[in-house]
RNA sequence: CGGAGUGUAGUGUAACGGUAGCAUUCGUGCUUUGGGAGCAUGCGAUCCGGGUUCGAAUCCCGGCACUCCGACCA
């Protein structure tokens, strides 16, 4: 968003309709969805289903593009699947049966035919590649998507981070064969530690082994530590490498080579996992191609995902203190708010305004809290709101030819001149 | 899907079976102007459907919704 010299992007908060509110919902319990609906970045339609709001859909849009960004260096080919699912595709895998996936939606046509609402994305794309992969020319290949996924959980909960519609991104990897699968595995390990440095929580998330399925021994999470977490996880310190609880046993561990009274138990979120899939979907959808032989091989498939959403509200859950929201300057919907204060003198408007222009027009991401207010109200709502650059404007700092700055994170505060405001907010850009 | 609980203005809360009140938000006017100011004034609500009762926000039945615990999952 920053480099497009072609869209100021800068708010006045008198534009923006959502409002602060100085109590949460009371039937929103969790921290993240209490927190994001205080400071209006998303709405709630019902249980596990959020809209998002202009603030919130900018955080969500900036963890797309760290997340785009990640996986184009990997070799990802980002694309869009489509959200309605056509039956016949689902039976091939035998995942269209009630009995057999009981988290779908499912609607019916005009004409009485069924479709379902994606709730995961295999199906979709083997039954794509099917028509375009046939040699071993074809592949490697790692397609992707963000895509808003639908599954009728029985129980959402926990905000945002459990929803019955999310917004994730999926990338599946289609390998020739099992060495050229754990190459691009091991790279999207460094890919996913990537995005959660990028995001704000690399030092907390960690990879965690889990269980596999019928492909592979490990299915491997990225976990982040937090007491709002579902996951119990037992992690090594030193290593920084966890185990799932589901997978926590002797035998396990001794062939992680991990000591089990090394190990410490955390309350964790699942922010990421990627698994092998070997050839569970290609051999039903007979995925192949013709390697150089002119043989038949089946393509073996990997799947990596993360929930946007859920990212979100892990942040939320970690960075955010008693006075609200504090986002990392990588995703923070804005990087300064300009807090202009009252006053009678009109200077102080007209100053403001002129700082913001002159941002904007620099290329910040300004939110401008141009609004009728006073004071204790703007800090409180900039504090709650989030926003790492808060640079105040009033006639007390223009007697004296200065800006005051606040760091939201640490609560820094500075003092300076005109000239050298630039330089600073720059930095944050 | 099992168990527990809760549904009152936009939001948060009160009301023994008897005038639906308070706070905040919002509108208007005045005062104020560096951490959610003050005064005045106004708008705005009992989840839906039945039942009991002279009378129901309140009691009963059914539905729906939401929250929490469990089972299940990005």
């Amino acid at each position: 968003m920053s480099n497009n010299k072609y869209f100021l992007d800068g708010m006045k908060q008198s534009k923006l309709f959502s409002k602060t509110r100085k109590e949460g919902p009371k039937d929103e319990v969790s921290k993240n969805a209490n927190l994001l609906i205080r400071a209006g970045f998303i709405n709630k339609e019902m249980a596990g289903v959020y809209s998002y709001l202009p603030l919130g859909l900018r955080v969500m849009k900036k963890i797309e593009d760290i997340i785009r960004d990640e996986m184009n260096m990997i070799g990802g080919i980002e694309m869009k699947t489509s959200i309605m699912q056509n039956k016949e595709v689902w039976e091939k895998s035998n995942r269209w049966d009630d009995a057999v996936v009981d988290n779908w939606f499912k609607t019916k046509l005009k004409n009485g035919g069924e479709v379902g609402l994606s709730f995961t994305n295999e199906e979709a794309y083997s039954n794509i590649l099917k028509q375009y992969v046939s040699s071993y020319n074809d592949l490697p290949l790692y397609p992707y998507d963000f895509k808003s996924i639908f599954r009728n959980e029985a129980r959402s909960k926990s905000g945002i981070l459990r929803g019955r519609e999310f917004y994730w991104k999926a990338l599946y990897s289609f390998s020739k064969d099992e060495k050229e699968h754990e190459e691009f595995y091991e790279k999207t390990k460094i890919a996913y530690k990537n995005i959660f440095s990028r995001a704000g929580i690399g030092d907390l998330t960690y990879l965690t082994f889990a269980s596999g399925g019928s492909f592979s021994k490990f299915s491997h999470e990225f976990q982040a530590i937090t007491n709002a977490g579902e996951d119990t996880i037992y992690l090594d310190e030193k290593s920084g490498i966890a185990v799932n609880k589901e997978v926590y046993t002797d035998e396990i561990l001794e062939s992680l080579n991990l000591k089990k009274d090394k190990l410490v138990e955390k309350k964790a979120i699942e922010v990421g996992n990627i698994f092998s899939l070997g050839t569970r979907f290609s051999e039903p959808f007979d995925l192949k191609y013709k390697n150089e032989k002119g043989e038949q091989k089946l393509v073996i498939m990997g799947s990596y995902g993360i929930g946007l959403g859920r990212l979100m509200g892990t942040i939320v859950e970690i960075l955010s203190d008693e006075k609200g929201l504090v986002w990392p300057v990588s995703i923070a919907p804005y990087k300064v708010h300009i807090v202009e204060l009252l006053s009678n003198n009109t200077k102080v408007k007209e100053t403001a305004e002129k700082l913001f222009e002159t941002l904007v027009k620099e290329g910040v991401e300004v939110l401008y809290d141009d609004r009728d207010s006073r004071a204790g109200e703007k800090f409180n709502d900039s504090d709650l709101i989030g926003i790492p650059v808060r640079v105040v404007v009033s006639e007390k700092g223009i007697e004296k030819g200065e800006f005051e700055i606040k760091l939201r994170k640490d609560g820094k505060v500075l003092s300076l001149k005109e000239n050298d405001i630039l330089d600073f907010v720059n930095q944050y850009k």
